[in-house]
DNA sequence: ATCCGGTAAGTTGTGCACAATTGAATTGTG
DNA sequence: CACAATTCAATTGTGCACAACTTACCGGAT
């Protein structure tokens, strides 16, 4: 009979636990914005480029409607975001930043670097994390 | 005025979509074994050393009893474990694998190698990221 | 013996994730 | 044109995460 897995081991393990505690961190600082974490992943890709459908910000984050429904409508409540059925297609849904939203994205502008304190990692050992886990991710969505 | 961060430069989302895609892989191997990835890896400590507190298992994999007690209970439901109040102090809750939850140990014992076999990363870049992130989890773990 | 600070587990409430389904609008095909 | 297949967003239901609170119990100090 095989050996159980041990937990210290485990990539998947480490991977879980590391992006629970870089929420972590995230989460004070968001909070005076008024931002959980997937808001503010949507609100920077609002940043980047505004009026998108559901659907796109779906595939830029990796999450589906019955995730960013309900995300949508409370950052709608919360003055950052408006929903707007499309003319031309009446199915899709655009979501337009508000004068309010996009002043938040100046108050966000230090964020990232607070985590990149907190790592205690060099920016040269940041950045191959991040490019590590990139290639991680595309992998393991190719692999089903 | 500074200028917003981009979503695709941010360690934190890399994080994130990595640990969501990993889970995604291990979903369908789990759900053979009945089980969700979190009730995975509370397994996975308690085939290493049975009959753990709550709070010992929350210290373990960074939860609470919030996110434990219920998750406790599914697994209990499941047949998996088995919730004692310990007789000297009554106020700790032993977890005890059953029969059923340690048979399960066995098949188990391959699952990691699927994640391996899917991330299309090298053993030495599995182990360099286990220990990129084991150091960044700790020192996110102490910032704050 | 009794209080009292501390501790363990559980509960409540909010907000993700994600599967599965629904309903409306659009597109492709005969 | 008709209409089946597809697409988009929303909804429903389950299971985490996590903060805040509650309840029960312990152990020490008077």
């Amino acid at each position: 009979m095989t050996e159980a897995p041990r937990l210290d081991r485990q990539v998947c393990f480490a991977l879980y636990a590391a992006s629970r505690a870089a929420t972590a961190v995230y989460r004070p600082i968001l909070e005076d914005l008024g931002l959980t974490y997937p808001q503010y992943l949507v609100m920077l890709v609002l940043w980047e480029s505004d009026a998108k459908g559901v659907k796109e910000l779906g595939e830029e984050l990796g999450l589906d409607s019955g995730t960013l429904s309900p995300l949508l409508k409370r950052l709608e409540a919360l003055g950052f975001v408006e929903r707007r059925r499309s003319g031309e297609d009446e199915r899709r849904v655009a979501i337009h930043l508000t004068t309010a939203g996009r002043a938040l994205s100046s108050k966000a502008s230090g964020i990232p670097q607070h985590l990149a304190d907190a790592a205690g990692l060099s920016d040269q050992e940041l950045e191959q994390l991040r490019a590590t886990l990139g290639r991680l991710t595309e992998a393991l969505h190719r692999s089903h």
